[in-house]
DNA sequence: ACAAAAGTGTTTTCCATACACCCATGC
DNA sequence: GCATGGGTGTATGGAAAACACTTTTGT
């Protein structure tokens, strides 16, 4: 049982960061300046520092490779499989991130690494064994939209019932019927209509929506169930 | 980026051993030998070898601290509080099993520590965070247990109808109606019967069943889906 | 004969699905 | 006036839920 005899694996954190960008699905990747993997593409991530939790180590490298801060952040799976890493063993906890993408620029790292956004289905080669972590991401992405109302975390604060509906197609790669769709919500209370329209479109301007955390909140107590 | 420049984290696996018996759902606990907790209930678990993976880590732990081996097992969360550990700083890997009581003595460990079920609403006090972990252990197995087909993990190989409603009752915490029941594993046809009967029962015997699992794959792949 | 659990169908309710047309706006 | 997406209600089918009595066995 005595810890300090033994050589540890090194800890890391990596995070899958998906944004929604009009009609396609996005995740944010870093290019590489380092080997291993040098110039190739990769999920940010760093090292889990001795004072730090595995949370706050998340958010920090979220925050100093992609300028992100304050979003939809949750662990995803813990990676160790022995030989992931070719320098040495290095077990790595994966988070995945929700954001919205309007306002945030694709911006580039702060240590000078490049970054940008990749629809999902025109992925670049990735190194280590993130093509496995993001794929693990995206499947417990597609199982929890539908059950836990995070997709809002995907779109603006204000936003038309016509973008959330092509969200969850999006996500949850379907179609939905619009009248449907419209019908549910209109039963949960916590998706309120805030009176404004949409503008800047070439056609009929849409009535924007919030979602209310406080309302989703209450209802949840009382034994409300979110679904799809 | 350097690795080796950081103190790193100790890494540990736990297993949450989830065990049925009779009518009681149950979890393996340890008694300490070592401080810190001296003679406090911990669950099961130790440190991640350099040279193993998470998972071989886990099947190890569980086989020397409990004699199980070749059980359903599966990885939890990835607990990583900075001060879950009052010696130094450890972060653990939980991992859950689901074990088939009958037949297994709550046998003691092979390290001489205490070994011991408790019944889920009469657990001592834990030692670490365990408390926690044992928590999202119980919410992800009252979970996965409504659209995977886990359960049959906890019960014998040949089990009856009965027995097998009782234990989704229990991990559901719930009743269940037993014709909608009967009715539901009726089409599922992957539960099949053996045409043994019960024994050593003071009423009519029950006809045993069996889970095939070929069967179940079979059906995934078509487009099945598990469901309560 | 009685206690204790096994086994068995039908009816009702409710939710998911399918489906088509008019409205507002910008060009 | 036309192209583009916004917005609205109803009918149908199928699954979930509710529900009670007979059978078998041991004591």
């Amino acid at each position: 049982m005595a810890t300090y005899k033994y050589e540890r694996p090194a800890l890391a954190v990596d995070c899958v960061v998906f944004g929604r960008d009009e009609k396609a699905l996005k995740v944010l990747l870093i290019k590489r300046g380092l080997p291993p993997f040098k110039d190739m593409w990769a999920l940010p991530g760093g090292f889990v520092r001795i004072d730090e939790s595995l949370d706050a180590a998340a958010r920090r490298e979220l925050k100093e490779e992609t300028g992100f801060a304050d979003v939809f952040l949750e662990q995803l799976y813990t990676f160790g499989a022995v030989d992931r890493d070719p320098r040495e063993r290095v077990v790595s906890v994966a988070y995945y991130a929700l954001v919205n993408l309007q306002g945030h620029q694709p911006k580039a790292a702060s240590d000078a690494a490049e970054a940008d956004w990749f629809a999902l289905d025109a992925l670049p080669k990735l190194a280590f064994d993130h093509k496995e972590i993001l794929r693990v991401a995206r499947e417990r992405l597609r199982a929890k939209v539908r059950y836990q109302p995070i997709g809002f975390e995907l779109l603006p604060e204000k936003f038309s019932l016509s973008a959330l509906q092509r969200l969850y197609e999006t996500v949850l790669d379907t179609s939905l019927d619009k009248r449907n769709f419209r019908k549910k919500l209109g039963e949960m209370d916590f998706v309120v209509a805030t009176g404004e329209l949409e503008s800047g479109v070439t056609h009929r301007r849409a009535q924007l929506f919030r979602f209310d955390e406080k309302k989703y909140q209450a209802l949840m107590k009382r034994g409300f169930n979110f679904e799809l």
